[in-house]
DNA sequence: TAACAGCCTTAAGTTTTCCTTAATCTTTTG
DNA sequence: CAAAAGATTAAGGAAAACTTAAGGCTGTTA
């Protein structure tokens, strides 16, 4: 799950980064509006969290406009007033959700798998791909009913495989997917995660498009 | 998918030619303002790519020569300047998006994706032709509802042939699709993909037109 | 604080895929 | 019927991906 973090408070956006990261969120982190609207475009994020005050361009507008671009990313917004006109403001401009500051960080990561979900449509909280279910809020996955313990790295591959099913995800994407923007690795690692994902889940469950990339395919049976 | 990149700066350019292709791009690198603009005639691109500030010829006034000559090219402008003023200027010139310098190569390939899906029409991602089904997202094909699997040169082809369906298009053109403007192959290369597409979709999807090329008909069912 | 374990990353060797070439066969056209 | 264009087939070689192993880092425990 890659979030992009929009806060200009030094401290607070500094503890969030932390806290995401070590619930295993992939963290990019902003401090200007302006800044943010660019990094918004890239449609391999997943979540945005957005400071409603903020220098350069405010959150709200910052909302509003990315809305007209018919930007769909889930979108939480921070904010220190907890004035019912904000949160309406907020909600009308396009906002998925809101979080009156100062709040804890587990209720932050409820409401995130909340909107998350929601906006993916899925019913339930959980990821299937025939014998396979992953769940985000545990951080588990099984195979057959069967816990399968996977490092952080695996997981996060998963995950996203799983989130884009039905779609080529390059190698390029998975490591963004690992590493934010900050160039990660320079090496074949993502290939070693999917031999090791394969080793774990069977060799048929993540193909090869030689050149592209890897994907999950859609399923195919017609559970909900 | 073809990409023009017009940037005078060596490194940058090189960078991203090399960046560009391994995400699956065919890429033509130009350095010069003017030379773009007789690039930008070729409708075989689908993409094009322009530095604001270019020998010959600046970006922004060669992007309102080709908006008058209605030329619909998707174009991301890049800049150094982060002003609101260049951003506001670049859009109302007829550029489809804008990306400050500078920026990561993950957003530029984001924002990529974003504008030609923008431009593609969005309802209906799938190319269709009879039997066939063509999803660019998965990079699959479909005959029947039967998976087709198809390799790296047999897609381009096949995708080149579906997106300009009812048109012939020349075996250069074709080449060009595959290699850019970097003359590829001295053979009968497209004739063996054109084969091995035939084995796999059947004989008549793909017309040859002697001495001319090859097309695939403007589907006549009346689907939507 | 030192030993340990688990994980991330790198790198090297191996295997697989498929791109390209070229030679030969078939069809079309003047 | 001859010449040109295209179709078919097979094989060499290069590029991509797979596999395995080991060094280094981090966090944990005695």
């Amino acid at each position: 799950m890659r979030v992009l973090l929009v806060e200009d408070d030094q401290l607070l956006g500094d503890g969030l980064s932390v806290g995401l990261e070590q619930m295993g969120y992939t963290v990019d982190w902003i401090t200007d509006g302006n800044q943010a609207e660019a990094a918004l475009q890239d449609d391999a994020l997943d979540l945005a969290i957005l400071d409603i005050s903020l220098p350069g361009q405010d959150g709200l507008t910052l909302l509003r406009r990315i809305r007209q671009q018919n930007n769909p990313i889930p979108v939480l917004l921070l904010t220190a007033r907890d004035s019912l006109d904000d949160r309406v403001l907020g909600l009308d401009s396009g906002a998925d959700d809101y979080l009156p500051k100062p709040f804890d960080l587990g209720e932050l990561a409820a409401r995130l798998r909340a909107i998350s979900r929601r906006r993916a449509g899925r019913g339930s909280p959980l990821l299937r791909h025939g014998a396979i279910t992953l769940d985000p809020a545990g951080r588990t996955v099984h195979l057959n009913d069967q816990p399968v313990t996977c490092t952080s790295r695996e997981y996060a591959i998963l995950e996203a495989l799983l989130i884009h099913s039905g779609q080529v995800l390059s190698r390029q994407r998975l490591e963004e997917a690992l590493y934010g923007w900050d160039d990660g690795v320079e090496s074949n690692a993502i290939e070693v995660y999917i031999h090791h994902l394969r080793k774990k889940l069977g060799k048929s469950t993540i193909q090869t498009i030689r050149g592209m990339g890897y994907k999950i395919p859609k399923q195919a049976d017609g559970n909900v």
